[in-house]
RNA sequence: GCCUCAAUAGCUCAGUUGGUUAGAGCGACGGACUGUUAAUCCGCAGGUCCCAGGUUCGAAUCCUGGUUGAGGCGCCA
């Protein structure tokens, strides 16, 4: 590399296409040719990616540069390159500006391009998930992850401005019923000497922490302890879940943001949701739409239009007992009947927000026998104030409650459900020690990714996926 | 965990009723073209037909087992 290139300014892909940088100025940039397109006549243009923008910068190689023939015309995908050259309006037709090369320093070729894993044509997502080292190499995740990014960001800017706090619950947790599923335990016991008590059992006293451990399956319960003093909090980070799921929309490690709001009953929850997923939506269109529009025309056609409905638009609710209803009046052979008291099934779920309100649908006030033992009990005692959010196309995205705030009554519960109060002695204290109404949900993150960009697979929405059997890279 | 389907060139796929030397597109490579946009056109190379058995004169094709992947269901976010 020349030495003077470090007086001459380094601007990224996107600073190049969405600023009005001044024509004629000599820039610097770094990246990965995406393309190549040659004219023996003697110019080459370079599609040049740094990962900033979904466009790329190109880059006009004419056959006057020193390396023309010994290094440029040998350019494939994915080599990386410093350019530097003077910032023109372009002749060609799909973009304002383009870069005419003073110089193009190869810095890594690809080794064998005939067999690069990442050739330039249209890959499988399953093909894609085996190399997934290589794969954010492809328009497709690439704009993946700028959405996450956008969408993580957005949430927390959101939450940030309506006075949340973010708290940061625990990984390692000893509360082995939080309700949500299988859990990996966490030890560092010596497997193949596993230290035994008098009954012959595995004597966790000898672990880490004196206790049996596990990774978090929700940040909930934690949370709630600092919501009773800080009345608006958050929790956004990894969760994980040890359940053999194998679907398009479970992972065994995934992300979860978890508002928890004091003084608050399942109304205000529902409108938190629906507020804070309606300014993400707000957020992509405005910082992705480059990003979406990819999306709308390769991988989900009409993904567009419903961003833009579920930045405007409210969301649709119902009760479960007017779901049931709605169900049994549908017409509609379900492989699982239908009954006041089921849970609803992904079938249900899908007719509900696909067919019957075609939007995203809150439904609210389930049966307290299929929920969990933290959700409060309607006056009607025999459903919970709970709510899940529907997404066409999805299903589940958010699961979400008011919990009960009740001493004797959450004792109660806990009782029915055969649980021992022994592990969630906290728990129940924030119920004796100035206890409120209060309510929170979950939001899948890589759900809500996954309808964003209406990319089918939740593992082609997360940058390396774990599922059973999935842990490669 | 259950059910269904699939596996053939670097990738995506075709391959008829079990029958000679397994094909195409893309990619790669070589050539043509004065501005391309997933460039276009011409040419060339590229194969353990997933693995192990079995049936048969003969298996990419049929059978059994396994491996890997995908979709659906359940669990949920």
């Amino acid at each position: 590399m020349k030495e003077n290139i470090k007086n001459i300014p380094t601007y990224s892909v996107k600073q190049l296409l969405t600023t009005n940088i001044e024509i004629d100025k000599v820039v610097c940039i770094k990246g990965w040719v995406r393309n190549k397109r040659d004219s023996k006549a003697g110019i080459s243009f370079l599609s040049v990616t740094d990962g900033s923008y979904f466009i790329p910068i190109q880059v006009v190689a004419e056959n006057t540069l020193s390396n023309y023939t010994t290094e440029i015309l040998s350019i494939t995908k994915d080599c990386s390159v410093v350019v530097v050259g003077r910032v023109v309006k372009s002749l060609g037709k799909n973009q304002s500006i383009e870069i005419i090369a003073n110089t193009v320093d190869v810095i890594g070729f690809v080794e064998n391009p005939d067999t690069y894993p990442v050739s330039q044509k249209r890959h499988t997502v399953e093909y894609l998930r085996e190399v997934g080292h290589l794969r954010v190499r492809t328009n497709l995740i690439s704009s993946v992850v700028r959405v996450r990014n956008t969408v993580c960001f957005a949430i927390h800017e959101y939450l940030n401005n309506n006075g949340f706090y973010w708290i940061h619950t625990p990984i390692i947790t000893a509360t082995d019923a939080e309700g949500a599923g299988e859990m990996f335990r966490v030890t560092s016991l010596d497997l193949n000497h596993l230290p035994k008590n008098q009954e012959g059992q595995i004597n966790f006293k000898k672990d880490f922490f004196g206790k049996e451990s596990f990774l978090t399956v929700s940040g909930q319960l934690n949370l709630e302890a600092y919501c009773l003093a800080m009345s608006k909090v958050y929790t956004f980070g990894p969760t994980f879940r040890a359940e053999n799921s194998n679907t398009t929309r479970h992972l065994a490690e995934f992300w979860m943001v978890e508002p928890e709001i004091a003084f608050a009953n399942l109304m205000d929850n529902a409108a938190l949701a629906e507020d804070l997923i309606r300014y993400v939506a707000k957020m992509v269109l405005d910082k992705n739409l480059e990003d979406i529009k990819f999306f709308d025309e390769f991988v989900s056609n009409g993904v567009l239009l419903r961003l833009e409905n579920l930045a405007t638009q409210k969301f649709a609710m119902l009760t479960y007992t007017e779901a049931i209803d709605k169900l049994l009046h549908s017409n509609k052979q379900f492989a699982n009947p239908v009954s006041w008291g089921i849970d609803l099934s992904s079938e249900h779920e899908r007719w509900l927000c696909e067919e019957y309100t075609k939007t995203t649908t809150i439904v609210v006030d389930y049966p307290k026998d299929i929920k969990a033992f933290y959700m409060r009990l309607n006056d009607d005692g025999k459903t919970v104030s709970a709510m899940d959010i529907l997404a066409p196309g999805i299903g589940e995205i958010v699961g979400g409650s008011a919990r009960e705030e009740r001493y004797d009554m959450l004792l109660k519960r806990m009782h029915e459900m055969n649980m021992s109060s022994e592990h969630l002695y906290w728990y129940l204290d924030l119920r004796k020690f100035g206890s409120v109404p209060h309510a929170g949900f979950g939001i899948g993150l890589e759900r809500l990714v996954s309808y964003i960009t209406g990319v089918q697979n939740i593992r082609d929405v997360i940058p390396f996926p774990r599922a059973s059997g999935l842990i490669n890279f």
